[in-house]
DNA sequence: CCAGCGCATGGTA
DNA sequence: GTACCATGCGCTG
């Protein structure tokens, strides 16, 4: 509150008008001035009784439902004091906190996102849309009530359900998050604001709403507008108007006829659509749409599981929408199950998508619904719920004509989609015949244009890599994951579906373990930053760490180094012949590399020629790499992709970390960090703060996992300082080695295991590959590979880091630690070791590693 | 006996 | 621990 002297103002309130020889600031107007108030309304406002005090006898007065507390339902001060009733009638804030039972409208940005008015403009065009609608099933829509007789109204309603009235209720439902993000806005700004900045919100004001929205309907806080970052074009105004409701608004509409209330939910409304109709931005608006660009309620998508993201084609919008000029908003897809595609014809709706985009329902018997399908043909389903569990099914009865016309079946995905401005319903159908592999391209490389059967993915590829974010990375990958997941199914009878809830949920277990296993045995590994690629150097704690910001490219996994001329080499192990081989160092290797494949030396492109280093010249370069792998890598056939992979995460990550001032070439020391630290990964070196998400460290970073990593640093210099004296104590006192371990102040290592695992039966020398009496219980594949993980200093196998996630890779070894089970042996798990501090949920979200396989390069010494 | 309705159950996220 | 949801299953016509 400001205060001034000067004179002349009357109070802007205007039952009040009062000369004003101070005023104090009050709301804010929409000019971006502040009203001002005389000294008795500014601290009415102030204590938020502004309506008790002034607009006492005005219209839109109504008493709180449950306290009878007055509140002024019109005031531009107090409309964020109560909440509409679906049944009618108001309850204060207060009141409504303790009686809240229904959750803020799940398809809506959280309530921090929402502006407190909305304009008539948007009211009428969702009440047309929804009339349009409701109107055009045989059944009429139930009369819903005005907000203001509740009494009336209620002894129609179910007990219970409070907030919901039939259609009305869907707005009201909005309202009452709309009003808990006032209030939620109210207490928790500023925190919100950090969220939302955070989150990479955009958060701004709302210039066109502003424009539109009168004086009398402003609010005082400011307009926020706060949209996603997502790949929906729509702006951070455009959410604003979407979600914007205004006071006037409800007061308004306090008495409107009944009918005149029945429209489509307004929150299930995408913003798009009331961008274009608002704005009146019809050809840019509704061209973006129809480029397929801004797809779905990017509000209510982020707000649903992916798996209900709606994915559909240019071709379907354009199918959609061709005979008119209607803009198609995709609201949801589903992917029927036996149930769905079943012969009770029954569709079960997902509940948060049948909350956010159909209308809302207050009686079991549901509505009918008048759905149109791509061809433009008409069905009227029951949308209807069960009671279950404290909530509700809601199912689309009926459906069997339309699926049997669409010819879809279990596994086939069905779409709804939103014809605007009419506001129909479009339910299309995609069928799962699609190849996995093709969607899945087709998916992770156009995002949203996926899973079309007739698209071309070519173009699209084209269209949509440019501007690809990460996010939409992420996001196309469970576009990938749930295509292939997607199989036909030969409709049959429920029970001898395949395609149960459980099978489908096995499935995408199974995928997600494709996906591991192809990521893990041949992306992980293979992994490598493009040699065209300078790394930025960013140093923790004197580690110099290298980052990468481009993507990526897959390669085999290669030893760097510098030959004898001086010349950046790469040592890359034959598949066949387990031979090493050098070939330059920008050279990029397949997955699977063989000698024939050797172009840059003839005379070894041939697995029986010799290998050109010897193995002690290779030890000698490579100190880390095992002698005993070495032996025992012409013996033992291997599966390759694994080795590969494993020779990738353990030699090279351990040659990263522990040994670069040890072993390699000083050249080199600078640019040899593993490879997979780079954009994308989400190692804790590189960009993993403590919550999973969030920006990168910083190097002053004091964070949990920077003190841990830093402290783990420490504790590798240290001990690499006590090894140095370790060694020169061994050359004078041989002996003593075997009890040689000082204890370091990493708390995290099992000081036990460690030990264990330090002693081994080489003199001098600890051999992790060592377990003479187990070895019949380890995998072939885990000794055989010279580049095998193998230490010649234990304390650094619990310091491998590596992985990619956020490429959609999903992997990221956070960290291995060796313990002790209880035979003895000592495992490498899939458990985090650098801080103590770090608990195990935090790091089980990293750990996409198959725990065989990170078991499996358990070395295990006694 | 069968189809369909409505709710219950249990697996999964 | 909770919510969701796929489907089982009993009841009814």
């Amino acid at each position: 509150m400001s205060s001034s002297s000067s004179s002349t103002k009357l109070c802007f309130n205007s039952n009040c008008k009062e000369p004003l020889e101070k005023w104090r600031r009050g709301w804010r107007l929409r000019t971006g001035e502040y009203a001002d108030l005389c000294d008795r309304c500014a601290s009415a406002y102030e204590d938020g009784k502004f309506c008790e005090t002034f607009h006492l006898k005005a219209t839109g007065w109504s008493c709180c439902g449950s306290c009878g507390k007055q509140i002024h339902c019109g005031c531009i001060v107090s409309f964020h004091m109560f909440i509409l009733l679906d049944a009618g009638g108001i309850e204060c804030l207060t009141c409504a906190k303790k009686s809240y039972i229904l959750t803020p409208n799940p398809a809506w940005p959280p309530p921090s996102q929402f502006l407190p008015s909305q304009h008539e403009s948007l009211k009428d065009l969702s009440m047309k849309r929804w009339s349009l609608i409701a109107g055009s099933g045989p059944v009429p829509w139930r009369k819903a009530p005005s907000f203001f007789n509740g009494s009336g109204v209620q002894s129609e309603l179910q007990p219970g359900m409070p907030f919901e009235v039939d259609v009305v209720g869907g707005i009201d439902r909005f309202r009452i998050s709309d009003r808990f993000s006032i209030f939620s806005l109210e207490k928790k700004q500023e925190n919100s604001f950090d969220r939302l900045i955070d989150r990479k919100l955009i958060v701004g004001p709302s210039e066109t709403l502003e424009n539109e929205i009168s004086a009398s309907n402003r609010e005082e806080k400011p307009n926020l507008s706060v949209a996603s970052v997502v790949k929906n074009e729509s702006s951070a105004s455009n959410m604003s108007l979407a979600s914007a409701f205004s006071s006037k608004y409800e007061t308004n509409n306090m008495n409107h006829d009944c009918a005149s209330l029945s429209q489509w939910p307004t929150l299930s409304t995408p913003m798009g659509k009331h961008v274009s109709s608002h704005n009146g931005m019809n050809s840019a608006g509704e061209a973006v749409v129809h480029t397929g660009k801004a797809r779905g309620d990017c509000r209510g998508r982020n707000q649903l599981l992916p798996r209900y993201w709606p994915r559909i084609t240019d071709k379907e919008l354009q199918q959609i929408s061709s005979n008119s000029n209607s803009v198609i908003t995709p609201l949801f897809e589903k992917i029927l199950t036996a149930s769905d595609a079943g012969r009770i014809g029954r569709l079960v709706l997902p509940k948060k998508c049948a909350e956010a985009y159909l209308p809302l329902i207050s009686q079991p018997e549901g509505l009918p619904l008048k759905v149109q399908d791509l061809k433009g043909k008409e069905w009227i389903f029951q949308f209807r719920f069960w009671p279950n569990n404290n909530s509700r099914m809601y199912v689309l009865e009926g459906i069997t004509p339309c699926i049997q016309s669409m010819q879809l079946q279990a596994g086939d995905v069905v779409t709804f989609s939103r014809l605007e401005p009419e506001g129909k319903l479009v339910m299309g159908g995609r069928k799962a015949s699609t190849t996995p592999s093709d969607q899945g391209v087709e998916a992770t490389l156009t995002g949203n244009n996926a899973l079309a059967p007739e698209d071309d993915s070519g173009n699209q590829i084209t269209k949509a890599d440019s501007g690809t974010t990460w996010s939409e990375i992420c996001k196309r990958r469970f576009k990938v994951n749930e295509t292939l997941e997607v199989k036909p199914i030969s409709h049959s009878k429920r029970k001898n579906s395949i395609l149960g809830s459980k099978g489908k949920r096995l499935r995408v277990e199974n995928e997600d373990l494709i996906e591991l296993k192809i990521t893990w045995n041949q992306a992980q590994g293979l992994m490598r930053p493009s040699p065209k690629i300078v790394p930025t150097v960013f140093v923790v704690e004197d580690f110099e760490i290298e980052e990468f910001e481009h993507a990526p490219i897959i390669g085999r996994p290669t030893i760097p180094a510098i030959d004898h001329f001086g010349e950046k080499i790469q040592w890359v192990q034959c598949d066949d012949c387990l031979k090493w081989r050098k070939v330059p160092a920008n050279a990029l290797l397949p997955s699977r590399w063989t000698c024939s494949e050797n172009v840059w030396g003839l005379d070894r492109s041939l697995c029986s020629a010799a290998e050109k280093l010897s193995t002690e010249e290779l030890e000698d370069m490579i100190p880390t790499i095992n002698k005993v792998s070495f032996k025992k890598k012409k013996n033992e056939k291997r599966d390759s992709d694994s080795i590969v992979a494993l020779e990738g995460l353990d030699a090279l990550a351990n040659l990263a970390i522990q040994g670069e001032e040890d072993v390699l070439p000083a050249s080199s020391q600078t640019g040899l960090r593993h490879p997979r630290h780079k954009l994308g990964c989400t190692c804790i070196v590189c960009i993993q703060p403590p919550s999973g998400k969030g920006p990168k460290h910083e190097q002053t970073c004091d964070c949990v996992v920077c003190k841990s990593l830093k402290r783990r640093c420490k504790t590798l210099r240290d001990r690499r300082e006590k090894k140095q004296l370790e060694k020169e104590a061994e050359t004078a006192y041989p002996s003593q080695l075997q009890t040689e371990q000082v204890p370091d102040n990493d708390s995290c290592v099992d000081d036990s295991s460690e030990r264990k695992f330090l002693i081994s039966p080489l003199k001098g020398q600890i051999d992790l590959n060592i377990q003479p009496e187990r070895d019949e219980e380890v995998s072939p594949g885990l000794y055989s590979g010279a580049m095998k993980c193998s230490f010649t200093d234990a304390t650094d196998v619990n310091f491998s880091q590596q992985g990619y996630s956020s490429l959609g890779v999903g992997i990221n070894v956070v960290g291995k630690q060796m313990q002790e089970d209880g035979t003895g042996q000592a495992n490498f798990s899939n458990s985090v070791t650098l801080d103590c501090h770090l608990e195990k949920t935090d790091v089980d979200r990293h750990l996409i590693l198959p725990m065989d396989t990170a078991g499996s390069t358990s070395s295990t010494a006694t």
